[in-house]
DNA sequence: AAAGTTGTTGACCAAACGGTCGATAATGAC
DNA sequence: GTCATTATCGACCGTTTGGTCAACAACTTT
């Protein structure tokens, strides 16, 4: 089957077939697949640190050695999944786009954020994990901080356009972590004894304060 | 020892002992504490899930056996702790005085978490997991809820007497959830890569902001 | 000082956990 | 269809952990 594929190539061009994917690959990236989701599932359930690799692939309904031919430890696993659930972030994110002012932009980030964690609630879990983590003293730190680090420079090359010169790099960067840390810190508190509807009415006109106090401090900012 | 103290009443009126602590309740007393601040130290170093009662019993240089003769297992210390950090920033809240306008008072409110939290960077990691774990699947909840609700309660009795009584319960609390939320949160990003004077100085002009646009907030909310 | 009471200890046990490995099943090459 | 390759499985092993308990020490009482 996957030399029916390359027997189309002519010539000397060589197409890389993308398609040429095997049903075992197949297998494995879903065996992948069913590991991460299964993972993300317990990991918001339990906690990182109480969860064991059995109850992973119990809930994936998979062997436990299966466990280990995808990951090396449960450190590499969280690693993944802190990474995806910050890829996904940031691309909507990225995606924000007709912003003229800095209130916009700074609604917006925001915007994306709630929605983001309101559909996504065991990803704001386990970021929220991920972020105890990198204070604790533990291995997986190095692993990471490097998407922490490129989710703030996200957030702080929506900012840039509205930022003079004269703020440095580190001014933006604590704005970025104040922006980051209503977000997480609203959320935190909210999703214990709050419904769905209820955090939306509830941080809406916050929301805006916050927005406005924000714009107006950087404004300010800017001037000196 | 202790007869002498009690050899001291007279007639009826029964004197409750105070200063009749033998010895051994001292001794008691003092490992007891022992325990606690051991357990303070290694929850905030590796996590509470990742701690085990040998970490907390070699930190205190006590023997293992000691530990279940003052609690029954590792949740009931973490709640301990939790209300012991949380009866510590109730008051020091309840100490703010002499405040006359709703500017001042969440200014006030703001600056007890943030000189609290940069002197006890210890309490508030036990406390991040301790809201953590209120999500979480847990059989602490119960135990833990309560303190938190109390703490909300003191932050609400501050701000009360600047909403107006249409101002319902739900949004009060929504609100005082906001106002953790920012701080515990702006900490939770914080505390990660920045110094305590670099905290201290990037906090500041942002809490203005903050101040402003939440009385702001609630001037308008008292309107309608 | 002797006996009684209570706190402390750390060796000990059973359960749980991380990680391995030979057996098995699914798939691909020929 | 046969063989080679590779993913999957779950029983198995060594270690770690929570929790117990008989012995010991500190202290109190008489």
């Amino acid at each position: 089957m996957v030399m029916d594929v390359s027997q189309e190539n002519r010539d000397g061009i060589v197409e890389t077939p993308k398609k040429a994917i095997n049903r075992t690959e197949k297998r494995v990236a879903k065996t992948k697949k069913k590991l991460l989701a299964a993972a993300l599932e317990v990991f918001s359930e339990y906690g990182v640190d109480a969860t064991t690799i059995d109850d992973i692939t119990q809930r994936a309904d998979l062997g436990k050695g299966t466990f280990y031919r995808h990951f090396s430890d449960k450190a590499e696993i969280m690693s993944c999944l802190v990474d995806q659930a910050i890829e996904n972030l940031i691309e909507k994110l990225q995606k924000v786009e007709s912003v003229t002012t800095i209130e916009e932009s700074l609604d917006c980030i925001i915007d994306v954020h709630y929605r983001f964690f309101l559909e996504h609630q065991e990803e704001f879990i386990l970021l929220f994990q991920g972020r105890l983590f990198l204070k604790l003293d533990r291995q997986i730190t190095e692993q990471m901080e490097e998407p922490f680090n490129r989710y703030f420079e996200a957030i702080e090359n929506l900012l840039s356009p509205y930022v003079s010169e004269k703020m440095d790099l580190l001014r933006i960067r604590r704005f970025a972590c104040a922006v980051a840390g209503f977000v997480f810190g609203f959320f935190s508190f909210a999703m214990i004894g709050m419904e769905s509807e209820e955090i939306e009415t509830g941080i809406k006109p916050l929301r805006q304060s916050f927005v406005k106090s924000l714009s107006a401090f950087l404004v300010q900012q800017n001037k000196t």
